[in-house]
DNA sequence: TAGATTGTTAATCGATTAACAATC
DNA sequence: TAGATTGTTAATCGATTAACAATC
């Protein structure tokens, strides 16, 4: 259990590829519940929208679990990955702020799946104590410190107003947690060592409206409903 | 209005700034909000998260809205970055698939905040149809196409399960949308000149968990909870 | 062996950063 | 003018891609 590889050499991968290697298990997950056995680069990086060069180079950070002309066993590429990305284990989860888009989170059957286990739901709203969401009792904030504690828990989700959110974090942080995934629109500042990921639907729509924008090409073209250039006004809430 | 700036040549801004235009938007909001006139990059850098040479290098790319020796007046830096990205007009968007995680974006006030209309909210499954969301009634699937025609829509948004996702994409494209926001789990194909972001949470939650695992210091140490080193069985679902 | 496909190399491309000349 | 801060340059870093030698 200590030598996670026969050749460990303390690997270093990229940022871009880790970010893949979950896309990769996914679309290894959907061949193999095909029932489909061993499959070429171009075809699982078919599966999983990239080109077949991308995909062998991110592989290679993980080792040579192919077979030169004949392609990947998918169970196998498939744990491999898993154990790359930590997720042939269970990671207990803390979901704070059980509005709608808590709800949302809280329902998800992806995070099971996947590896992650919601362990308890906080909201700092009495009134939304003890509601049942996907079958866990939401419990007062305050809980967090025992909570943590009592299940071990490294990774926290925020999906609080935007107001709450640096409160929320700082407490995670001192509770012990060191992985955030961030669903409110604000910065969040974190101590080294301390990992936010931040998820931000306003922010995609925006880069969409952006391309979108230059499609209708540039100046000229229909722009779509309401457009008001020139007017130097814009109003943009805290939330 | 055919001319949106004075000094007029085809600029070129790279995917990495248009990322962060819009986080740069909201930090302005926030300041202006707080009352705040002007703002040295300095300042701006620290409220979005980024350094200051990465914020001056990304404005560079809009023109030169700053003053030397002054900083940027907050309000007109704020109109510019907002026009480039496109939200002085008003976008409506259309989501389809209103579960949990639909009911949670058409409740989210950031959209319509930001820019953005929902001016539809799609379901195949008739049991929700009339339903009220946020004071919009769920309407039918099938009414896609004329919805988007009435209104002009270009963005839509995808929150289905991931194997309906590829279909209401093929919809969506006949239909004219051409930037999709994907929700689902699920690899879309679209044609070029169709723009698709995708937001996943349990894609998010596994790159926490990837680092997580190694800051517990690689092979050694705490793992949490059950921990199933060596067992190469790995269930994924496929929602 | 011949055909197929991986793993790796090297070239290219794009993003980040530090430093500083321009200039208010 | 002196101090401050932008906008830009150039160096560095990291990611992507094509091509192909290695090898099943």
């Amino acid at each position: 259990m200590s030598a996670r590889n026969s050749s460990e050499t303390a690997r270093v991968i990229p940022e871009a590829t880790v970010a893949r290697l979950p896309v990769y298990l996914r679309a290894l997950t959907a061949l193999s519940e095909s029932g489909i056995r061993t499959c070429s680069s171009e075809e699982l990086a078919t599966a999983a929208g990239v080109n077949s060069a991308k995909l062998r180079k991110d592989l290679s950070y993980l080792g040579s679990y192919g077979t030169r002309g004949v392609g990947y066993d998918v169970e196998y590429l498939r744990y491999q990955i898993a154990r790359e990305i930590g997720v042939t284990q269970d990671w207990p989860v803390v979901i704070v702020g059980i509005g709608n888009l808590g709800h949302a989170l809280a329902n998800y059957s992806g995070f099971r799946s996947r590896g992650f286990r919601v362990v308890a739901l906080l909201d700092a709203d009495p009134e939304r104590h003890d509601e049942l969401v996907a079958g866990v009792a939401v419990q007062p904030f305050d809980d967090l410190e025992s909570i943590v504690e009592e299940h071990g828990v490294a990774i926290g989700v925020i999906a609080t107003p935007a107001l709450a959110a640096q409160n929320v974090a700082d407490r995670m942080v001192a509770a012990g947690i060191s992985s955030i995934l961030n669903f409110a629109p604000a910065v969040l500042t974190v101590p080294e060592g301390v990992d936010v990921r931040k998820v931000d639907l306003s922010i995609e729509l925006q880069i969409l409206a952006y391309h979108e924008q230059r499609k209708a090409h540039g100046a000229q073209g229909s722009l779509p409903d309401g457009v008001a250039d020139g007017v130097p006004e814009v109003t943009e809430a805290a939330l």
